[in-house]
RNA sequence: GCGCCUGUAGCUCAGCUGGAUAGAGCAUCUGCCUUCUAAGCAGAGGGCCAGGGGUUCGAGUCCCUUCAGGCGCGCCA
């Protein structure tokens, strides 16, 4: 099904064609004035300069030859301005054919192409926290967004099992349980099956090791060289990693989870592993390493670089790997296993650098097809009201958890004040908290850092998740009254309002397309945001139940009911959804 | 030092390939619940789009420059 925006286009550029001029001046927008016209063609203007004539006269000539006959109204305004409006027919036709076809008729435009979404980046033996937020809600909803729009997407989490940190991990423990069979080189028996530390033991350990690290150089010394032990094989680092592994990926799963963030791939790092071997020789067998400084590295510099980039390190001077190699290896299992044409790495904007390099040093390598597109989505920082970066009240780094459960605090109250049946409390609850949560988050443009203000996240009025919810609730609610709707069809706007509000269903499918090219699901939000303000505007002008004109009555019903459904697929992009009441 | 990003209302942010009067929300002020959920709707005030040049019929948007802030620049991820 074409876009409006696209069938509009497609009868201008016929009239420009046909006028003598070069169709490609005939691109229609949405007016941004929408007090004069619904759609917009500004191509007589920038004809003017082109064929030295009068902006006014190139767009009466235009007129002259458009076929006008799905519009209400053509006007040409001075200088040249072309203001459209499309007629009842046209738009009606439009949202009853978009009610009656599965997705609202949106193109496909993916066609089963295969992207990898790379989202995850949690560590193992540390708890999430919100510097893992963003990723897992903007990864989430451009998976979602690819999904929609045609794509096999797979989302991957990667996390991080295999650098340094678990070195560090494993010589902390060395240090306080040196008498652990791990730690025997001789030792040949089974290991146990039960591990030496828990959960919260694991979450206390990483910061203790990081930190020493940073002020003891022979202890940094001793995580480097269990790093390189643990990669090379050792059975009883692999042994202790095995355990970390099991007792953390199931508190992630958990905590994703709650998050309504689901991976269909679990792997990460170590599962890159086993490419490196290969991969570097098949590298040097290239000549596309060189050794230097006793590592072997990846030129990537180009001529046309403005900067220097350094070189792609492919080995330590030790030998073992850095994340440059595990990211490389990583894209040649994604490309044995899954073959995509699209890689997508949403991770902090910090890391654009590297991943610069390692998309040169992939295609340098020929890692990749040709045409196979590498793209990071590198988001912002989230800061507190300070402006700098986000923490407690204590000092410390906010657990997901935590963050999580203020929010609720806050809700619940509202939720019972509002006579929620009390088995339903906690589950609405949840729904609402998160959508105030990843609606705030998504709403930013993602590259640009933000101010995450627990208090306005925590407070529901205006630009929020929770208004969008609420909309969508008022509108439940009348169809629960209302009875069986789905039979009934689209009729023409039966005011201002409602036409409105047809305009803004009109535009979903074009909006999810800019979202999904722009890699910003923050236009999903500032278009369902707009869109449940129409819908709100409709409910509150107009008496929908008590419309004692059956026929009309009809109407309304079906507006709404098909607001509702474009309102829940819009949601379902951003990773949340509605309850049934609130 | 070099490079990247950001600078729009008191605060937090939009602004889609340059277009007609720069938009929201919060906060402040004013109306609207005996009627479908007031977490809503309607309205008011609030702007030299960081400063300065340029390109263009036309610039928040493109180019140059200055200033301010953030970030990054080979063996951490």
């Amino acid at each position: 099904m074409k876009k409006i925006i696209d069938i509009l286009t497609d009868k201008m550029q016929q009239a420009f064609a046909d006028a003598g001029y070069d169709a490609r001046l005939g691109v229609v927008t949405v007016s941004d004035r929408p007090d004069l016209c619904e759609y917009q063609c500004n191509g007589a203007l920038a004809a003017a300069k082109q064929y030295r004539c009068a902006p006014i006269v190139i767009a009466k000539a235009v007129l002259e030859k458009l076929d006008a006959s799905d519009f209400s109204s053509v006007d040409i305004v001075m200088p040249g301005f072309i203001n459209l409006n499309l007629s009842d027919g046209f738009l009606t036709a439009y949202l009853e054919k978009m009610r009656t076809t599965p997705d609202f008729g949106v193109k496909k435009i993916g066609n089963g192409k295969t992207v990898v979404v790379d989202y995850g980046g949690a560590n193992v033996a540390k708890p999430l926290h919100i510097g893992h937020l963003r990723a897992a809600i903007i990864g989430e909803s451009l998976k979602r967004i690819y999904r929609f729009l045609g794509y096999d997407a797979i989302g991957d989490v990667h996390l991080g099992d295999w650098g340094l940190q678990m070195g560090l991990i494993i010589t902390a423990l060395k240090e306080r349980q040196p008498d652990l069979c791990y730690f025997d080189p001789d030792y040949a028996g089974e290991y146990p099956a039960d591990p030496p530390f828990t959960l919260s033991d694991l979450e206390e350990i990483y910061p203790y090791a990081s930190g020493k690290a940073k002020q003891d150089d022979d202890f940094a010394a001793q995580a480097h060289i269990a790093t390189a032990e643990l990669q090379k094989g050792r059975r009883g680092y692999r042994a202790i990693w095995e355990h970390i592994m099991r007792v953390s990926v199931a508190d992630l799963r958990k905590n994703y989870n709650d998050l309504d963030v689901h991976f269909e791939q679990w792997l990460g790092e170590s599962d890159a592993d086993k490419y490196i071997p290969d991969m570097v020789k098949e590298i040097k067998a290239k000549g596309m390493a060189v050794l230097s400084d006793g590592a072997w590295v990846i030129p990537v510099a180009e001529e046309t670089d403005k900067k220097e980039i350094p070189p792609c390190i492919l080995l330590k001077s030790d030998g073992s790997a850095i994340y440059a190699t595990t990211d490389l290896a990583t894209i040649v299992q994604r490309m044995q296993d899954w073959n995509p044409d699209k890689i997508l790495y949403v991770t902090d904007k910090r890391q654009s650098l590297h991943f610069e390099q390692v998309f040169r040093a992939a295609r340098k390598c020929a890692l990749v097809r040709p045409d196979t597109a590498l793209e990071h989505v590198g988001f912002g920082t989230m800061n507190g009201e300070d402006g700098k970066p986000f923490k407690t009240r204590e000092g410390g780094v906010m657990r997901l958890a935590h963050l999580i459960a203020e929010i609720k605090d806050v809700v619940r109250g509202k939720v019972i004040e509002n006579q929620i049946a009390a088995d339903k409390v906690e589950s609405t609850t949840a729904q609402i908290a998160l959508a105030a949560l990843k609606y705030g988050d998504l709403s930013n443009s993602p590259a640009k850092d933000y101010i995450f203000d627990i208090d306005r996240f925590s407070a529901f009025e205006g630009n929020t998740g929770p208004y969008i919810l609420y909309t969508i609730v008022r509108i439940k609610s009348i169809l629960r009254k209302y009875g069986a709707y789905e039979h009934l069809p689209i009729q023409n706007a039966a005011n201002a309002y409602a036409r409105d509000l047809m305009l803004s269903i009109s535009r979903f499918s074009s909006c999810v397309e800019f979202a999904l090219t722009s890699s910003a699901p923050n236009l999903i939000c500032a278009y369902v945001y707009e869109l449940a303000g129409a819908a709100n505007k409709f409910y509150h002008e107009t008496k929908i139940l008590s419309e004692p004109d059956t026929s009309l009555k009809e109407g309304y019903i079906a507006l709404i009911a098909l607001a509702k459904r474009v309102l829940e697929a819009s949601i379902s992009l951003l990773g949340f959804d509605a309850p049934e009441e609130m």
